[in-house]
DNA sequence: AATGTGTTCAACCGCAGACTT
DNA sequence: AAAGTCTGCGGTTGAACACAT
C-alpha cells in the first residue's frame, strides 16, 4: 500500500499568509531545509498543508527571487520564449534567472497577452488576427479591383483563419464580382490556386519545416508550434514567387497604395519610411515582424521596414501605439466577429 | 464621497507523472 | 502489480487595489 495521505486538509488554514507565517516558514527551511513538504508544516508549528507551504515558498520567499517590474529584455526573452515554448512557464522560468512561473504566468496574462491582442497578434501561435481584418475594405479595394484576389490566398495565409470567416469572405467576393474580373486576366486567374500549391510542396520550405520540428512542440496549441517567424518566412517566400509576374507588380503598387490612402500606416508615421513600388520592400514592410513579438534585438533590420522605426522607439508606448496602428482592424458593423472568434 | 468597473497577482484547485509501500 | 502519496505544473479564482464616473 502507499504512504499516509499528505495532510489532514480538514481544519489546515487557507488564504493570504500572515507574516507570522512567513517568519515561522523562512526560519524553520533556513535552519533545515524545506526537506519533506509534506511534514514540514507540522515541525514548523504551521496550520497549514505542505502545498501551501511549497507554493509561498517558492512563489513568494525564496531569497533569489528578484521582485518588481519585468524589464524589457526579460518581456522579449519571455515572448521569444513562448513562441517556442508554450505556455510551459516553468521551462520558460527557468531560463529567466529570478523570477517564478507563476510571476511570468500572471505577467503573461495580465500584461503580453494583452498587448499582442491589442496589436492583433493571436497569443498563442504568435501568428498575426487575419481573422479581424476588415474584409469589407479590403474586399473593396483597388487590389481586388485590379486583381480579384482571395486576399488570404495572397498572403499565404491559411492557419489562424477561421474558415467560417474565409468562407464568408470568399462567398462575398464571388458574388459581388462574379462578372467583374472574370476575363479580366487569364494568366492571374491561376495565381491564387498555384500559390496555395507552391506553399504546400515547394521543396524550399522542406528546411523551414525540419527547423520547427526540431523545436520543442507546443502543447497547448491546437497545432504545431510553427512560430511567426517560421509563418512568415512561408509567406515571404511565397510572394517572392510571384515577383516575376507582372500581375503581381500591379497587385503589390495596388496594395500598397491602398495601405496608405486606408491609413494602415499612421499619419505620422508616414514619412519616417519612403514609399516604394519596388516590390521586395513592399514585401519586407508586409511580412517584417516588430522586435517585440519574435525578432532577436541583435537581428539585421531591413531599412525600408517597420521594424525600423519600432526599433528606435524610445518608449514602450510608443511601440504598443504603433503596433496597434498597424494591426488596427475596423471591424464592419454588420458583421458580429464574435462569431467568428475561436 | 460614493459607487461602479477594470486590473493585478497571490493563492488555490485539479491533474499527471514520479515515486513509495 | 497495484494502490496510494508526493511533487510540480498550468489554469483559474477572488480579494485588494486603482481608476473613472
Amino acid at each position: 500500500m502507499g504512504r499516509a495521505p499528505c495532510c489532514d486538509k480538514n481544519g489546515l488554514k487557507k488564504g493570504p499568509w500572515t507574516p507570522e507565517e512567513d517568519l515561522k516558514l523562512i526560519d524553520y527551511i533556513k535552519k533545515h531545509g524545506h526537506g519533506s513538504w509534506r511534514t514540514l508544516p507540522k515541525n514548523a508549528g504551521l496550520d497549514r498543508c505542505g502545498k501551501s507551504c511549497r507554493l509561498r515558498w517558492t512563489n513568494y520567499l525564496r531569497p533569489d527571487i528578484k521582485r518588481g517590474r519585468f524589464s524589457f529584455e526579460e518581456e522579449e526573452t519571455i515572448i521569444q520564449l513562448h513562441s517556442v515554448l508554450g505556455n510551459k512557464w516553468s521551462a520558460i522560468a527557468a531560463r529567466l534567472s529570478g523570477r517564478t512561473d507563476n510571476e511570468i504566468k500572471n505577467y503573461w496574462n495580465t500584461h503580453i497577452r494583452k498587448r499582442l491582442l491589442r496589436m492583433g497578434i493571436d497569443p498563442i501561435t504568435h501568428s498575426p488576427r487575419i481573422d479581424l481584418l476588415d474584409l469589407s475594405s479590403l474586399l473593396n479595394s483597388s487590389l481586388y479591383n485590379t486583381s480579384q484576389l482571395n486576399v488570404s490566398t495572397l498572403l499565404g495565409i491559411q492557419s489562424g483563419v477561421n474558415p467560417e470567416l474565409l468562407r464568408l469572405a470568399t462567398t462575398l467576393l464571388s458574388s459581388q464580382c462574379q462578372n467583374q474580373n472574370q476575363n479580366q486576366n487569364p494568366e492571374f486567374s491561376s495565381f491564387p490556386q498555384n500559390l496555395q500549391e507552391n506553399q504546400l510542396y515547394n521543396p524550399k520550405f522542406e528546411d523551414l519545416q525540419t527547423e520547427v520540428q526540431e523545436h520543442p512542440v507546443c502543447t497547448t496549441s491546437t497545432r504545431p508550434c510553427d512560430t511567426f517567424l517560421y509563418e512568415t518566412k512561408i509567406m515571404k517566400t511565397n510572394v517572392e514567387q510571384y515577383q516575376s509576374n507582372p500581375t503581381f507588380n500591379l497587385c503589390c503598387q495596388s496594395l500598397q497604395s491602398t495601405m496608405w490612402q486606408d491609413n494602415v500606416v499612421p499619419e505620422e508615421l508616414r514619412g519616417k519610411f519612403i514609399p516604394t513600388t519596388d516590390q521586395s520592400s513592399l514585401i519586407d514592410s508586409l511580412f517584417d515582424v516588430p522586435s517585440v513579438l519574435s525578432t532577436p534585438s541583435s537581428s539585421p533590420t531591413p531599412l525600408n521596414s517597420f521594424s525600423t522605426y519600432i526599433n528606435s522607439s524610445t518608449t514602450e508606448d510608443e511601440k504598443d501605439s504603433f503596433c496597434s496602428n498597424i494591426f488596427k482592424f475596423e471591424i464592419p458593423d454588420a458583421l458580429d466577429t464574435n462569431d467568428f472568434l475561436y
